[in-house]
DNA sequence: TATAAGATCTCCT
DNA sequence: GGAGATCTTATAT
């Protein structure tokens, strides 16, 4: 996935359309990637804004890294590492639509509507957890489909108080034909 | 060791 | 549409 290299705005436009599977205890899901959000170098919404500490680590890897980390201490939240290695810069993954594996999104999620409709539902609906932060792409987090294979959209930010002037959110939009 | 802040979700109205 | 819940992490002393 040498796509993966490029900086996070640019990456984050084509994760749209992917499909990202997920095997947790055994069970496997997948989702179409319909929402991104890109966290570049130099942007102060960003975690590695303030420089590499032993938690953002992952986003300092080589592109393909999976980043994990919780939220208000109640949700996780997955990102992507792209960009060259060490210019920490990730790729949030807002949301998707569930492909296979829903009825054990639902029994995670408890219920049936709304299954991975934000990052921290997306991480609960598919079992991704601080395990997977560090690792990369393969068995556990994979990631298949071709890139940019859907038009979208961009939009400002969400749910930040600092970089809301920037469009850095992408979402995709429903196919042209 | 203590304090402040955070890339959200859920329930209630 | 609005407010509360809850834990981790980083920084300063």
């Amino acid at each position: 996935m040498e796509w993966l290299g490029a900086d996070a705005d640019e990456v984050a436009p084509r994760l749209l359309g992917m499909v990202l599977t997920t095997r947790v205890d055994g069970e496997a899901t997948s989702l179409t990637i319909t929402e991104t959000e890109a966290y570049l170098p130099g942007d102060a919404a960003s975690h590695a804004y303030r420089g590499r500490t032993p938690r953002n680590a992952p986003m300092f890897a080589e592109p393909g890294t999976v980043y994990v980390y919780r939220s208000y201490g109640i949700h996780w939240c997955v990102n992507i590492v792209t960009g060259p290695t060490g210019s920490g810069q990730a790729v949030l993954i807002r949301g998707g639509d569930p492909i296979e594996g829903v009825e054990t999104m639902i029994r995670r999620r408890g219920r049936a509507d709304h299954l991975t409709d934000g990052p921290g539902k997306l991480c609960q609906a598919m079992g991704i957890d601080g395990s997977f932060s560090g690792s990369r792409l393969g068995e556990r987090f994979a990631l298949t489909g071709e890139p940019g294979a859907r038009t979208w959209n961009s939009t400002p930010r969400i749910g930040i108080s600092v970089g809301i002037d920037a469009e850095l959110r992408f979402v995709a939009s429903e196919p042209a034909g």
